[in-house]
Parts: C-alpha cells; structure tokens; sequence
DNA sequence: TAAATTTGTTAGTCTATCCTAACTATTTAA
DNA sequence: TTAAATAGTTAGGATAGACTAACAAATTTA
C-alpha cells in the first residue's frame, strides 16, 4: 500500500493542478511544509509509479493514474468531515484536521458504510463535491460572490478556501451554506459589499468575497 | 507523538504483561509478526522512553507509564469497535482490523465524541473492558465456561480469544454477548459440552469452552 | 553435567523520508 | 543584455524501522 506521505504529495498535487494548473516543487514544499529537495525526490519516485509526469526544470503533470488516486483519498477525506458532521456533531470548522488522518484509512467497507450511512452525499460540509469511488469528480460550477453586482439575490454553496479562522469568522457572521444572500451595495474602492441574509446586515472584505462561491 | 509502530508495539507488551505476566522479546516478535532484532533494538527504545525496564536477557517490565500509555490507545481501539458495531452497523468479526488503524488517529475530541454517542460503554463488543481515559482498566471477574459444571445456568460475558474465525463459528452457532447457557453435560474423556441458549442446543469442544467468559 | 536447543544480542545493511549545503538553470529586472 | 533573484537539482547525511548473519547466554534434554 501506498504510504501517508505519498499520499498527502498525491493529494496537494492534485489540488495544485485543480486550482494553478501549473504544478511546481515550490508549491509542493510550501504546502507540505517540508525542503525542497524532499519534493524534489518524492516527485521522482511518484513519476517512477507512473503518478506523475516529471522532466527536469519543467512544470509536473499528473498522470489519469494519478488523478483518481488523488481523488479516492479526497473522496475518503471528503466523506469523513461530512460524517464527522452530520453524525458525531462536529463543527465545520473542527473536521478537517481528523479527516486529514482518517483519510489514509486502509478499508473501503468503513468508507462504503459512512456513504450509505449519509445517503451518498454529493458534497462535504465545505461545499465541495465528494469524487466517487471511481475516482470522477463534479466539476465546481459556482461563481464568486465577489463577481456578484448589486441588487442580486444568490445562494451560499461552497467555499474555496476552508481555513479554520475563516470557519470561525464565518460562524461568527451568522453564515451557513444554503444561505440566501442580497447584495446591497458593492463599494466601488476596495470592492467591499453590504449584504444581507436571514436576520443579518454585514459588510464583506473582497478578500472574503472572493472564498465565498454562491450560485 | 509516538509512531504507530511505538504505540503496537506497547499495546503487545500490555497484553502480554496482562495474560502471560512474563514478557519475552520472542512473544513480541511473533505477535507482531517482525525480526527479534527488530523486537531488541525497540525494546531498548521504549526502554530509554521510561516505558519499559529492560536488563539484557530478562523478562521485560512495563513501567506505569507505559501501562498508561498502552491503556490509553486500548481505549481508542475498544471504543472504535464499540463505535462501528453499535453506530456503523459492522459485524463484531468485521471490527479488529478498522480500529487497529483508527487507534492509532491523534484526536481526543473524535473518541470524546464517540464515547459520547456510545453512552459511555464500559465493553467492547468482545466483552472486554474499555480503559478510562486515565487508563485506568476494570479486572476481568469472569470464569470460563469450561470451568463450569453441569447443570449450572451461566449468562456469556466476553470472549478470551477474539480472531474472526472464532467469532465467525460463534456466528454460526447462534451465540452473541449475553446468551443465558445452561450446561447439560460434560463428557468426562474429552470436556465437550453440551450446552442449550435460545433455541439452540450445541456441543462445544474444551478448545471452544476455554474462550468463552461466563458469569 | 555436557550437549543440544532455544532465546536474546550485536553488527551491519536496506529503504523511506526527511534535512542542509552547494550548485545550476530559469526567470526577472536593471 | 547582463546581473540579480528565484526555482530546481544534486550530493551527502540523519533517523526510524525493518532485515539477515553471526554469535552469546540461558534453558532444556540426554
Ligand atoms: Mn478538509
Ligand atoms: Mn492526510
Ligand atoms: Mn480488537
Ligand atoms: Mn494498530
């Protein structure tokens, strides 16, 4: 079996090339929070596995192997913060870092029990779509609220950054997935916005903004 | 934090300690199934840990911190099957192998939280006890039935041996925790029993009586 | 009790994963 | 378009945890 630590590079690459479509050493490293030349021989030993594709001073590519080997570990990962959630009463902002243990859980039955236990759920508490075990993944079809414009009324989705201080801020704002939100007023200097939802009034940074994906 | 290999190789010498109370390094390598010198050389680490007393060529000694440690990572395991019988829904023969992945998860909120949800058990679903969070763990007052005499009523209280080809034939037979067995006959050559629970009337060898705990 | 067997130890090696120091290629800026 | 900065690589080394081969101590058996 593969080890955690090759499964934690296969992970971060994979989302790098999900997000930056430019994968690089330098990426990795500060991801993972290791040296470069870490990265440097993991990488070899992943394009030896067939994971990757590598050539000197070139940016990585991840190999289709290596793409729904990402994704069967995003999709564990990716169950258990929602079954940490719906079914032991964790918070959002508390499950990512078990899951990023449990996610290296070697047993397909106690991953294929929590899915039928949550009634296969298509995404995990953070909005993201959950792979499924072939290792396909929905495409995120959201915009940014940032790209929102005044006087509209959109449906909080998902977010595109999951931090636990921003899970925090977000609690702390009253703001939930599957909230509806106006847009009141954008400032035309640093784009804050005035929005409302439920029983609340707030004023968002671009910086928030731009992690809040709505539809 | 402690490697999982530390924590199974701690959790094998408690078991040994608490069943055969001379702990050997061939004991250790056969259960966990490495080289004696790969038992030595960790042995002479936990030592150096304060977790063990080890003097060349005698029997080891677990210290109280040891015993603490080793009992705190049982909890974790017996709790997590605890958890997949009763919540997941999972076979008590399909557990073992999960938990002595998840034992090994750095999260006392998740086994707080499981606890929880359990009702704080006090057993497995092998019957054995679950360790207190200060490792602390309740004796084991149970007698075997092949000590027991014919025509005594016993309730089954938990098993000596747990390996899934044990609980799979006990599966078979009919028989789970809490069973009221009455003893209908010893066979003086042999030891077999037999025995009636339910609507089940079943003759069980010695080898079979000596792992089942009654009261 | 001496020999044979079993148990435990040491020495030396291997692989995985990390590191720092030194160097090279590529990119950016003057 | 050269110099500076950044990114990537190689070399060499550390530690954890496993192994085999060789040997030594303890125990059992003859
Ligand atoms: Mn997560
Ligand atoms: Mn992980
Ligand atoms: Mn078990
Ligand atoms: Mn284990």
């Amino acid at each position: 079996m593969n080890s955690q630590s090759i499964e934690n590079y296969l992970k971060v690459i994979f989302n790098q090339a999900f997000t930056s479509d430019e994968v690089n050493t330098t990426g990795i490293a500060q991801a993972l929070e290791v040296s470069l030349p870490s990265v440097n021989s993991m990488v070899k030993k992943l394009a030896a596995m067939g994971l990757l594709e590598y050539e000197k001073y070139k940016p990585l590519k991840i190999t289709e192997k290596g793409r729904k080997m990402a994704a069967r570990i995003i999709r564990k990962h990716r169950l258990t913060e929602m079954y940490l959630v719906e079914k032991m009463g964790f918070g959002w902002e508390e499950v990512h870092d078990i899951a990023e243990q449990l996610e290296h859980i070697q047993s397909p039955a106690f991953f294929d029990r929590m899915d039928e236990l949550l009634g296969f759920p298509k995404r995990d508490p953070h909005g993201s779509p959950i792979p499924n075990k072939d290792g396909q993944i929905a495409a995120q079809e959201y915009r940014s609220l940032a790209d929102c414009r005044s006087g509209e009324r959109v449906e909080l989705k998902a977010l595109s950054h999951t931090s636990d201080e921003f899970l925090k801020y977000l609690n702390s704002k009253g703001l939930a997935l599957g909230a509806q939100v106006e847009i009141l007023e954008v400032e035309e200097f640093d784009k804050n916005m005035k929005v409302a939802y439920g029983d609340h009034r707030e004023v968002f940074s671009a910086l928030v903004c731009a992690k809040l994906l709505v539809s």
